[in-house]
DNA sequence: TAGAATGCGGACCCTGGGTCCGCTTCGAAA
DNA sequence: TTTCGAAGCGGACCCAGGGTCCGCATTCTA
């Protein structure tokens, strides 16, 4: 057991940082203006101290993106149905996208600053990977889906940081009709759209 | 007519520029190792006429983009079949997506650099719009597609250069394997799949 | 309560995009 | 061909922001 238990200082510190990240992401316009030393300021905190808790902005931002996840996966590997395991893929399938979708919205400014984070591309996030074996995973249990990795991603494609801002902010599109938009989507996908429904 | 026309010199060091930069991000790793100074002293050529030239990192991107473009958006235009406007959307929204993937796949790190280009959203980028309004038009020309607006923006999605990228980079995916999969994929968003089929 | 380990913080460094302005070059008119 | 204003040049310079460093303070352990 290598990491022993943090000092009280340090964790206090930590979670200071956290929260005042969020709120500062959760105020701004874009992620990019607000800065590790907005960050520290607000937090009351050396930046040296928010380097040695995080690595480095990437971190930090990751740190805050998961903890924000944090609830969806629960419901996702051991919650309710339609999202919990006890779900045919039919209909847990189209209920992560929404899932996923609704935590977009929720979180937009967060998510644009973990997707669009400089060179780091979203597919490095470990959260990215899990998504999508889960998901093709499900894909590879309906009946007529070549590809499923493929389609796998091309679904969470639909549901990225940046599309979603750009629908939901100058495009002004509402949130349920973007839901029911990927509903659709997701339902032509899957071979199980009825007709002509949504807006 | 406003603008005249430009000094000889200055038309010179403006092509020398571009094909610098266009050498530079070929050969580059990662888009965002190579800096304006570098291509500066590439094109030997100092950062004012850089900058007097393109306005800033982005505006030199973007030309450098819609220059490697051009062909696609002509053939598309006023081509032949099946890329050319006297294709049936059932043939050419296939033809304009399997295009733009090997357009990613040939310029992988331009279009990474464009796409994920600090805060500039790709979806600012002009050429989005066409692609999507063009798009969109032909999936509306198809039965039993609802929401074509969002069909449109899903389907462009499953091309975006850094999703190309990790397939074709980490994940070793060849590219013909990764048309095949683009094109069935399509081809079950189109409702013509026909079973399964690709690798 | 002493000592060591851990953590703190903000001055500092460095990279890279973007600006500025005195000098050069161009080209149109004389 | 000479001339002269304008257009363009280039690199020194500026600045923001991420990341580091190290002397000092705090916390834990014996």
């Amino acid at each position: 057991m290598p990491d022993r238990k943090p000092r009280k200082d340090a964790a206090r510190n930590r979670a200071a940082v956290l929260a005042a990240a969020d709120t500062l992401f959760t105020r701004c316009d874009s992620p990019d203006d607000v800065t590790m030393a907005d960050v520290a300021t607000a937090a009351g905190v050396g930046k040296g101290t928010l380097f040695r808790a995080f690595g480095d902005r990437t971190g930090l931002i990751r740190e805050l993106y998961a903890a924000r996840l944090q609830p969806i996966e629960e419901a996702v590997e051991a919650g309710p149905p339609p999202l919990g395991p006890d779900t045919p893929p039919r209909d847990r399938v189209p209920a992560l996208l929404d899932a996923l979708l609704c935590f977009k919205l929720d979180n937009r400014r967060l998510a644009l600053a973990l997707e669009g984070t400089g060179s780091a591309s979203p597919y490095d996030a470990g959260h990215y990977a899990r998504w999508h074996a889960l998901l093709r995973d499900m894909l590879e249990q309906l009946p007529g889906l070549p590809t499923a990795g493929f389609t796998a991603h091309a679904l969470l494609a639909a549901v990225r940081a940046d599309l979603v801002e750009h629908l939901a902010g100058p495009e002004g599109v509402p949130r349920d009709t973007l839901r029911a938009q990927l509903a659709a989507h997701t339902a032509t996908v899957l071979g199980t759209s009825v007709q002509g429904d949504p807006a």
